[in-house]
DNA sequence: TCCTCCTCATACCTCCGATGTATGGGATGG
DNA sequence: CCATCCCATACATCGGAGGTATGAGGAGGA
């Protein structure tokens, strides 16, 4: 194994071991380099790769300290990787999606604070009439964030937010409109809304399930 | 952004953009330093970010590739993720097994091609009257597996298999022998492959959440 | 002719030392 | 007491040197 892959492990263990914790400053750079028996360079590309995953976070001309470790912050490396796959696996994700969405509304409607599910409806109504394209993704993207924070699980809400990359979501609400499906789409988000402000798991679990598995069908169609 | 990081986009836009497709054998460090403006100490570490999340494929003495961007490949980067949870956030992590193992026992019961399903019976079968606490986590490990892989679908395999660490797997079946329910876990485990034998998706499902809720009750009480 | 072994060019690995640059805190002056 | 300036600190980047593992091609033998 690689000097530098051994550092990585070595710091991963005093993470891990507690020796570090959230929040600590590691030792500068040449410190460091000293105690783990290699150079500030190799040090340098271990540190790298962990503040790449949002273990580490580096300042300059402050220090390295450990991250707040919450599942956030280290599940959101998750959407970097998902921009790397092309067609022939987006419609995995999605396979994905459909089963943790629904899941994700369920949740919502049992555990989604009121105000929450209030900020949750004025989302949908700040889209006018006539949005462009960037305004319905970025519309979409609070929308099911919103849903995902509301189930009170970070790790679900980070897989959620990270398993549908921008760049997709933006080819579908293009294709969506250019069909006039968008409207039926939007449609569909207010059934959401009004199955969570309800308190009615299953009927939210139902509409998302409907929901993606309509976008799905759509995209497996244009691939 | 720093040097580094412009780099990361750079090659990432490389391989997204199709210039260098997987397996792709990139230019050698010193000339792609040179191409992307950077010194090969800096492009090094853009290079082994890359390879940390599988992206990039370094060989000593022969040359960097691109990996073949497979989602299995990128998404098990997210096990060494899990390692930095501690118990706290445990149980957020178990939540969204419940949602995703059932749904893999389902598309499982659909799905899987018979001789895997022999497989999976033999991996049960192979335990035998009293295992050591490594046996169980190993089988445990590969039982739910070849569930995973029987989805034909990679994403869903690699987020179920990477969502557990081997860490936190090895405690609960210490827990669970401590306790003596670990026959009544095998037990489950055994009526999930029934039910997949059968080709009952709905009994799968079921008996996949009967199996994590029951760990995740443990756990809860133990936590 | 074919196979095996050896040699060597190649490419990554590791290190060193130096300079550039951003940050945070303490000293300074109002 | 506060705003500003200065400087020690720590990371950022660089270029070069020597080390090591790999793969390919040539030499030699069966």
């Amino acid at each position: 194994m690689a000097l530098t892959d051994e550092a990585i492990d070595k710091i991963k263990g005093m993470i891990v071991s507690g020796e570090l914790g959230p929040g600590a400053r590691l030792p500068k750079e040449a410190d460091l380099a000293e105690r783990l028996g290699l150079s500030r360079n190799s040090l340098r590309e271990a540190v790298r790769a962990l503040s790449m995953i949002r273990v580490l976070d580096v300042r300059q001309g402050d220090g390295t300290y450990v991250t707040s470790l919450e599942p956030n912050l280290l599940l959101d490396a998750l959407s970097f990787v998902v921009d790397f796959h092309r067609d022939d696996t987006v419609l995995q994700f999605f396979e994905v999606r459909r089963v943790l969405e629904p899941a994700a509304a369920a949740l919502a409607a049992e555990r989604m604070l009121d105000d929450d599910i209030d900020k949750l409806q004025l989302i949908l109504d700040d889209l006018g009439d006539d949005p462009t394209i960037e305004a319905l993704v970025a519309n979409d993207i609070e929308f099911h964030r919103q849903i995902a924070v509301g189930t009170d699980n970070a790790v679900l809400a980070s897989l959620v937010e990270g398993l549908s990359g921008p760049t997709m979501r933006a080819r579908i609400w293009r294709g969506l409109t250019q069909e006039g499906a968008a409207a039926r789409t939007r449609e569909q988000h207010q059934a959401i809304v009004d199955a969570i402000a309800s308190r009615q798991p299953d009927l939210a679990r139902s509409w998302a399930t409907v929901h993606i598995a309509g976008v799905e069908e759509w995209l497996r169609r244009v691939l």
